[in-house]
DNA sequence: GACTGATAGTTCGCTGTCAAACTATCGGGC
DNA sequence: GCCCGATAGTTTGACAGCGAACTATCAGTC
């Protein structure tokens, strides 16, 4: 069988100074947490050979995925996305002042603003959203089209017992 | 079947734009990415009843668990939770003001500090430890005993593809 | 039509992290 | 015994994100 890993040797550390904890859960908690402070740098790499951040993109490729005419509103960006709008208004600023975005009025509500990709950021998502489809592909190479599926099939199953649809 | 849930539908939004992609993993990144979105705050919420943050929590917890004398040096911190030593060192200042670790001096190399957890800080972690592992159990408690394991060794499998022990 | 609570977005102050520059110390090679 | 590159930790400056307070607008009620 395959060696320890570096979440093996936690869990037997613990287990060794606290045995009367029941650590199975810590252990997949930990390989999760661990995954993803591997798997955000790696696909950071790739964002960032578009002059994008994460967050960015995120934002690029909701409204991207929207379809024509591309267009969002901030609130729906900030909900999508699980993040506060006060954090939204400064990644709009700065992807409006790279033109990857345009703000303009919504005519039917003066409190809000109806967010336009620009064709510039079309082509900025698009372009990303290629390579960051290959590279995620990559990145997930070391499991069989099997195990993916399966993966996939917990992975939605506990997703839908934390945050369930309404 | 179950409904569709939020990564189905970016899924099969981005699949409406940009049939030429192949969006297999990038289903599976968005469900993990998604978790961990979920999970990191209501793991948080254990370590704030506790006075700690996550970081915080995780230096005391390396240090409690590499057993008696309770003593590590920074750089083997750092290391071990994958972050700068610069942010290391802001930790280790606000877990010392807490009174919850000490900096004593290194004998053997004067460059060097041996962090040590204090009784407070001892105490401190065994609790939140406690409670943080029955929390992370309750989180996990949709998954069967046999998915849970079926979890645990697809993320390893893929843990050591992206990140192989030497 | 005026009032009231809810909603949209921004501003402000704060915080945790990082990268780069810096200081001090170590240790091997000559 | 002295250099010199490597290593340990800190300091500095920058930055993304959050929560709370604020302004403007909407929508329903009397």
């Amino acid at each position: 069988m395959s060696d320890e890993d570096a979440v093996d040797a936690v869990v037997s550390a613990w287990h060794r100074e606290r045995p009367d904890l029941d650590l199975t859960a810590i252990g997949v908690a930990g390989r999760m947490g661990r995954l993803a402070l591997v798997l955000g740098p790696a696909q950071e790499r790739v964002f960032g050979k578009f002059g994008l951040q994460r967050g960015e993109f995120d934002v690029l490729a909701a409204l991207r995925r929207s379809g024509p005419p591309y267009t969002l509103i901030p609130s729906e960006l900030s909900a999508t996305l699980m993040m506060s709008r006060a954090g939204m208004t400064s990644r709009l600023d700065r992807l409006e002042k790279a033109g990857f975005v345009e703000r303009a009025l919504d005519p039917n509500d003066r409190r809000s603003f109806r967010i336009r990709l620009t064709d510039k950021g079309f082509d900025a998502v698009d372009a990303a959203m290629t390579e960051h489809t290959a590279n995620v592909s990559e990145l997930l190479s070391g499991l069989s089209g099997k195990e993916l599926g399966l993966l996939d099939d917990v992975l939605r199953k506990l997703l839908d017992h934390l945050d369930p649809r309404p």
